[in-house]
DNA sequence: TTGAAAGCGGTACCAT
DNA sequence: ATGGTACCGCTTTCAA
């Protein structure tokens, strides 16, 4: 009798008894009227004493009880590490939730901090997540994979630069903006290319693959990489522009649109022609680069949408049998404007 | 075309009950040594058996059992209808999100499309969060506070343009931002003021107070206030400027830095002159007005961080007795520079 | 038409 | 040092 968890002062959570008491009827009643459960007929004034009841109390069904007797949650999980900050990204986000919450999922955005691939997993699946979407930030192994189907996950996609065993893998290779915008510059007739590398945390999840793609690009051609590292700052940028001709880059590819953005004023601040002494390409086709002058180049990237990621996973929730899809999503094109 | 059928479907999940048997002990003994409780020794071939039979099983706790019989759960549920889009509002939430799950809670993002005041706060009452933090795209009424404190809310915290009852409110008046803006423009001689009022959705949030401010400041200097509505998008800036002279506007706020950008270009482009004929102001300070020619004047806005938000939080859950504090919080202050 | 009761998976008190 | 067991709040047979 001395295990009341929680005694408060304060008046306890009313619960499914409660009602039925005032009510004066039994609990199972009160589920029937509350759900409007249609196999059973519960009368009308009887249906009315219960709502009344509950109404009066402000009974509030509880989650976690439902979901246990149950014996599954609607719960979608995001793990989450350092969200890129980034308009492209924050608004696939967006979406994301956005068409879960329309499918009648419970959306749980799970930090993940300091937490290698399998005790991630573990942590996760405490929470008993229908489907897990993994952004690729925490890289999930097999083996977390498998523990979260254990634990009764029906789908676990990731989203990232390569894909998991046992998974559904929507494959993002970020390699390909960077061979893309290494082989427009290659074209146009550049051999030494700077690549701009932030120095904002966080973002390594997307820079270090495009540092890789143009390196797979330049080099067999004969050409030469320098990464320059850049923070997003104005005097970081007007630092490296004093510097910019003894790197000795002819074009550089910077990172994405506002990275280039800034780079491109203090490059002109200082004297240097855009793109004759050096060409500039950007990348996300932001609005922004439409607006700079000279126009900016940039690579577009054909990224899933958050409704097409969020109907997968309702899909495969459905149908948790089906095999393993590898999906190479991730078109990128050059879209090319003044500045290359 | 054999099937797979080590589909999770069959097998179930494993329990404590399971991790007992296989270790030959009870769900009690289980309990101890997973928790590591210290009010009970068990020994440590004991300890040993159960580790690796839940290691052999693959056994994982469910939260939501655990939290069922704790009566508590470190849930902070976060509704969000529209994530308004921004870099400034990005970067606070995932700070937010962030340094709540440092304190160890489990942050729940909730999509309440569609729901008024009432029927949120049920439905989130459902989870039985230990807090709320509501950031005002969602009005909550006292009655709603009410149901989310019945339900077990040790905390709950509006974060908006006014305070609700019974919550800890943070106030965040975008009022402010307009009459900052407009200050500075009656300042500077301006009379025919226009306020860019973008039409993508959820920025109505912090556009319709944001002109407000901007009417309450210039009406009684017997000014005039032009509201202007304009898509993030070339086309319609372009064609906005085509019929700016018919405005008649000698001096414009623009919402943010980023709309202010977007006018500005069309502007220069259909040959106005700024600040000569028309006066820009934006607001947010993002790093890209500092990089437009002319500089862009700005109104900043000291905006509480993620991590102090976080601490409120905290604070209100350990001691939730505290009298319900209404905050002022948003300072907003001119910055000006090239374009008014 | 309604009620009694058996759990869902864990935790923690009380015995042993 | 362990085991037995009574809950947490809710759904869902099965009986009455």
């Amino acid at each position: 009798m001395s295990q009341t968890p929680e005694q408060s002062a304060e008046r306890p959570v009313p619960t499914s008894a409660d009602v039925a008491r005032l009510a004066g009827v039994s609990r199972a009643t009160v589920s029937y009227v509350l759900n409007n459960t249609s196999a059973v007929r519960i009368s009308e004034p009887t249906r009315r004493r219960v709502r009344e009841a509950a109404e009066e109390l402000g009974y509030v069904p509880h989650a976690a009880a439902r979901s246990l007797r149950a014996g599954h949650s609607r719960i979608v999980l995001l793990p989450t590490a350092h969200v890129p900050v980034g308009p492209l990204y924050s608004r696939f986000f967006n979406e994301l939730q956005w068409a879960l919450r329309r499918l009648d999922y419970t959306v749980v955005q799970y930090g993940s901090l300091g937490l290698d691939g399998d005790a991630a997993a573990r942590a996760w699946a405490e929470l008993r997540p229908v489907a897990v979407v993994s952004l690729g930030e925490v890289a999930l192994t097999a083996h977390g994979v498998e523990v979260l189907k254990r634990s009764g996950a029906k789908a676990v996609i990731t989203l990232g630069p390569q894909d998991v065993e046992g998974a559904h893998s929507l494959v993002m290779d970020q390699r390909e903006v960077g061979i893309r915008a290494a082989g427009h510059l290659l074209e146009r007739g550049h051999r030494r290319i700077g690549v701009i590398m932030p120095e904002e945390p966080g973002l390594e999840l997307f820079s270090v693959p495009r540092l890789a793609g143009v390196r797979r690009a330049v080099e067999p051609a004969g050409g030469t990489v320098v990464p320059i590292p850049l923070a997003y700052d104005e005097d970081a940028a007007t630092a490296l522009a004093a510097r910019w001709r003894d790197l000795g880059v002819d074009a550089v590819y910077a990172y994405n649109d506002e990275y280039a953005m800034l780079l491109m004023r203090a490059l002109q601040d200082a004297g240097i022609g855009i793109p004759q002494e050096t060409a500039v390409i950007g990348a996300d086709d932001l609005l922004l680069g439409r607006l700079l002058r000279p126009r900016l180049s940039t690579v577009r990237i054909d990224m899933v949408t958050g409704q097409h990621l969020a109907e997968l996973v309702d899909r495969v929730v459905r149908d948790p049998g089906s095999e393993p899809e590898r999906h190479d999503l991730m078109g990128a094109q050059v879209v090319q404007r003044e500045s290359t």
